[in-house]
DNA sequence: CGTTTATTTTACTATTTAGCTAAATAGTTA
DNA sequence: TAACTATTTAGCTAAATAGTAAAATAAACG
């Protein structure tokens, strides 16, 4: 699984890391800051930061000890774009159902 | 990761199964057309398609030998209403991280 | 230099996942 | 009933993931 929407999607299904990009949508933060609103320990914070770095969510500045997180638009815009291409069609696609059962049907009795 | 956007995104993370999900927004489509493109076993289409039900992105029907599937809207839609609640944020947030560095100095200097 | 603060690395455990083959099940057709 | 088509289940392997605690690294501060 290494292209980029398998990436931008994994790193989106954890909801740890969904908020923590609620969070950084917010604007620029570190991991302490990050780690404040969840129970679990720091370094659990350090990774899921990695998962969305290695996504390329997330962008590190470095400054004295601090290492701020930011977020990158790109491939969120990729992973909305690549759902809003479906949209029309899931949308009108409610029950096609009934109709493709028995198109199926006619097709076997050929 | 019990949570309804977690299983969502989880099962959008896979190149197999959005190309499966694409194939769905064209229209209800049985396993065995669901396998064409590809060259892993029905068995593992199979599996990919419980990950797709299970996540309520899509829906069995039953129908002699055939339980074709189609995709169910509302899912893929909270999904991109995640995403795009943030869209405004993102897209402003190019730059802050100069602006921040500045902001933690001087916190830390009181 | 020693302490403190922020963050990461290492080593480990438990769980999940994608894939396979072989076998089972469900329904149709001859 | 036997043969055929569609699909699933079972049992397996290999790889990935989320979490932990303890130790290491980095920089600032007194």
């Amino acid at each position: 699984m290494t292209d980029a929407l398998s990436l931008t999607f994994a790193a989106l299904a954890d909801p740890t890391r969904r908020a923590m990009v609620a969070r950084l949508a917010r604007g620029p933060a570190t991991v302490k800051e990050l780690a404040e609103p969840f129970t679990i320990s720091l370094p659990s914070i350090s990774k899921h930061l990695k998962v969305l770095e290695y996504a390329g969510l997330v962008e590190r500045g470095r400054e004295a000890q601090w290492r701020p997180a930011q977020l990158k638009a790109e491939p969120l815009q990729d992973a909305s774009q690549w759902l809003e291409q479906y949209r029309a069609q899931w949308e009108e696609n409610f029950d096609r159902l009934e109709e493709y059962l028995h198109k199926i049907q006619e097709e076997n009795k050929l």
